[in-house]
DNA sequence: AAAAAGTACTCTGTACCACAGAGTTCTTTT
DNA sequence: AAAAGAACTCTGTGGTACAGAGTACTTTTT
């Protein structure tokens, strides 16, 4: 049996993923929104999106609302099928408890 | 909002944890068995099985089959209790994203 | 009888990694 | 001017998952 994807198993990616998914697809969250939902440091969530862009998991795109610089996150489809299967991992450790 | 439960979020613990919570209160697992099960070495089974027994999740009876030893596991009830709380945990967050 | 293998455990060392916090740059608000 | 917000990078610390070796005892195999 697989150990799930370690990557996005991770609390604080589970919570990036999650609501990322969650969103249509090509809708994407602003990195202060995010940073409020996971409650964690600039620091901190950094480099949890490095993680998941490195992995192809997200997509970041900088840009300037006004002047004002915005980071924006969206999940890649790559990202939501990860996310996916890893809740169905998930799900069939939680009902079978690993037995296959 | 909680992050879960750490000691059972951890993706060896989890599978312990479910694979115990599958089976009817009062029953029990071999060592010998859990370790297929997770597929670890011995050392890092009982190391995991040290961490949920002092979380007082587990119970680990030492006894003889004949003059062979062996170790069963069981889940304590806090331990299902735990182990379902964290499942409910991990369905809000699949679900909602992480937002209340 | 000797060797091998199983059960279960402890200990050590390694390597990774989550996280906080400081420092930076630039901009907007007060 | 000063403070505060946005969004990083870097460093240091602490935790911890894991493999592997070593131990003790027992049973099975040759």
């Amino acid at each position: 049996m697989s150990d799930g994807n370690p990557i996005i198993h991770q609390a604080t990616r589970l919570k990036i993923m999650a609501s990322l998914n969650r969103l249509g697809p090509n809708a994407s969250l602003e990195f202060t929104h995010l940073r409020a939902i996971v409650e964690t440091t600039d620091g901190n969530l950094g480099t949890h999106l490095a993680t998941l862009e490195k992995a192809g998991y997200v997509e970041i795109e900088k840009r300037f609302e006004g002047r004002k610089p915005q980071t924006r996150v969206m999940a890649t489809p790559s990202g939501r099928r990860a996310f996916t299967e890893h809740v169905a991992y998930l799900c069939e450790i939680i009902e079978t408890g690993g037995q296959s």
